[in-house]
DNA sequence: AGGACTATGTGAATGGTTTCACAGGCTTTG
DNA sequence: CAAAGCCTGTGAAACCATTCACATAGTCCT
């Protein structure tokens, strides 16, 4: 894997006051950037389309771009040498990720693939770093993303090392509720996908959602969870061990 | 926990030139500031001393300060509900804390408290954010500190969801081994520590550092440990799931 | 030097998760 | 509209780490 991002399709840079930049602009890093910055970077920025299952990079590979998410999700996730592997973020339309890699200069810290077709804006670091530096604005807004970064990621790490499977399935599920408030409570992802997002195996993950389904809990729909009762899923989070019975 | 952080001794800002300060100024995240910016910075800083075992701040805590610590070692940690806890970072001295919430004006994502008797410098918020923001340096700076963070924190992920308990314990000693290099391969933490940093039992991490200590791949001291055979850890690490007999 | 405290060492029983081995149910695709 | 492929559902056996219950060994304090 070298890390190249393969290109199907790529537009010069100039107009792209198009509809799809609103996707970018509605959210809340871009939101209340100046109209002229944020048009600025948009300069720098190339058009790509990607098919499911792509990689857009892997571990390891120099990072030198940033990737905005116009449309679809892309899983970033890392694989160990036994084959296991773990889904660390989901992004969805509107975010950025890549981040990392583009502000310190160093390697990726983990694979990326498209986990639905997908539209995405990739913008090169060597514009870019000399344009933040410029735009304090700008620079405070990145200060503020690697912030919530930094909080999903630590709360991973907490639930991971001090909850036991009900309870880091539970904060799974109410995380990702969270994030996608505007669907109402239903959460379209796989229970494969959740088991690799909370580092157990996709049977145990199964069982206890099966368990919280009679308990009217949860619905289980085909690639999807509707969480009924956030309310009792929070309790157990905050309970510790026990899974609620 | 109000999170007032427990101020024994205070001294008002203006002359620090003293020796204390040439600890922060070697650090790599301040090496290379000029040395106005870094003058002013310490001018918004108050000394502190506390004894091993105070808290600093509490997770939830409104986080209005950043922290830097002169001499000792901070613990930052968290807590279940159910009494068991985990360690994510031990910060020693010269490198600096509590950046999270002093950056994004959220609450403290963990607890902080003296590890050993220490010596602090606290930077207040409200003098700080506009400081950086007029010193596009400093924000570069604080930018790659949240990579550097963001890239432990992740690697932290990672092990803890990829790896047996062989393979965490074994990369936790490697990054551990990393950080103290000038200390040559030993390693001054407590096989609870360690414990709580790997999120296993005691117990299982003495288990497997005696069947280390057999093969001549660690050496066990009281309070310590000493990487004898890095390579044989790393390659367990990379080998994935197996204790390496 | 003695006592208190913290750190280390170890075995047996328990238990939560994984592994393995299938069976159905949806969906997508030629 | 099959066939293929991914998702879901489920039980039994195996395994790894925890729990519990002590025993020993350093260190600090007075």
């Amino acid at each position: 894997m070298t890390g190249a991002l393969p290109i199907e399709r790529t537009a010069g840079a100039p107009s792209f006051s198009n509809n799809k930049l609103s996707v970018l602009r509605k959210h809340p890093y871009f939101a209340d950037l100046e109209p002229e910055a944020f048009d600025q970077l948009c300069r720098y920025a190339k058009h790509t389309t990607l098919k499911r299952g792509t990689t857009i990079f892997s571990k390891g590979d120099p990072g030198t771009s940033l990737i905005a998410v116009i449309s679809g999700t892309v899983k970033i996730s890392i694989s160990s040498p036994d084959g296991r592997n773990a889904i660390l973020n989901l992004i969805e339309a509107g975010e950025i990720f890549g981040e990392i890699a583009l502000l310190d200069g160093l390697s990726r810290t983990a694979d990326a693939t498209a986990n639905t077709n997908c539209e995405l804006f990739v913008i090169d670091r060597r514009e870019f770093i000399p344009f933040v530096r410029s735009q304090p604005t700008l620079a405070m807004k990145f200060i503020e993303l690697l912030c919530a970064r930094l909080r999903w990621t630590s709360d991973q790490v907490e639930q991971v090392i001090l909850q036991d499977l009900p309870g880091r399935l539970a904060s799974a599920l109410l995380r990702l509720s969270d994030k996608h408030k505007p669907q109402g409570r239903t959460i379209s992802i796989t229970q494969q996908e959740i088991s690799e997002m909370v580092g157990m195996t996709r049977e145990s993950i199964n069982k206890q959602l099966r368990a919280w389904a009679t308990r009217g809990w949860v619905r289980l729909e085909h690639g999807a969870i509707v969480v009924l009762k956030p309310e009792s899923l929070q309790e157990l989070v905050d309970a510790g061990a026990d899974d609620g019975e």
